[in-house]
DNA sequence: TAATCCATTTACGCTCACGTCAACCTCGTA
DNA sequence: TACGAGGTTGACGTGAGCGTAAATGGATTA
């Protein structure tokens, strides 16, 4: 029942991203399907890849990085005391770069506002006032 | 009191950014700095236009968006009516990335959460069993 | 006066994240 | 059998965002 498959158009269709990005995004060691002969078959969890590589992308993470995220939830049970004081690094300083960003987000969310509020003035303005 | 001025290495130590990643950004008209001969004086104003590069920066905006959501605040007093609607999208459509990215973050956020927790479990049991 | 420091322009180079052919294969259908 | 719709692998192109000389120009300092 978990055996859904996906051909790379239906994903590329799903997620509005093209083949090509998709094909590179696996020269990047993002997603590795299985094949039937030469032809890519995308597992769930390739899917789930998908979703998780776009939102990160959304958060202006790089494809390195984002593999950099993968692999270290991949090998998690199977590491090194070294490597897991790695991860535990690694997911702290994304942990701050996102509290980061949500501090960022308010102020710059602040600040259109006030933008839209004057671009809402300007047009009443222009809408009561019919000298251009 | 407000003809406080800057060198462009003042402004490259202070944000930690590069003398020619500040030029670049005068030549994609995010800042003019005045000239005294020609060496480049820079005004608070334009102190405060990095630093909001930078934050665009931060949350993934691009140098061109960050460019038009600058034109946008420059001129908005002197527009016309197309231009204030088109301008209004624009501040619109910036408003509904960010609420993406609020979502986006959040799940990360959980996601690195869970993350850290296994990784903390996994170094317990590195400090419990010597059984390397 | 020479050296040093900070600035400038010009210009080519590089990485990232794909776009865009080109040439080919493979399967189902007309 | 021919062909069109999908898939594949190269391989080169492209735009953004700088890096990195190289050559030059004042200012201060020894």
């Amino acid at each position: 029942m978990n055996d859904k498959t996906y051909s790379i158009s239906n994903l590329a269709k799903e997620f509005d991203i093209t083949t090509r990005s998709i094909r590179f995004y696996e020269d990047q060691g993002l997603v590795y399907p299985s094949r039937r002969g030469q032809t890519r078959i995308y597992s769930k969890r390739d899917r789930v890849r998908l979703m998780l590589i776009l939102r990160g992308k959304r958060l202006g993470f790089s494809l390195a990085e984002i593999r950099e995220l993968f692999d270290l939830y991949d090998a998690s049970p199977t590491n090194s005391e070294a490597q897991l004081k790695r991860m535990l690094n690694i997911i702290q300083d994304k942990n701050a770069a996102l509290e980061q960003q949500i501090k960022d987000i308010a102020i710059v969310k602040l600040e259109l506002e006030t933008a839209e509020q004057r671009c809402l003035l300007a047009l009443e303005s222009h809408q009561t006032s019919d000298a251009s």
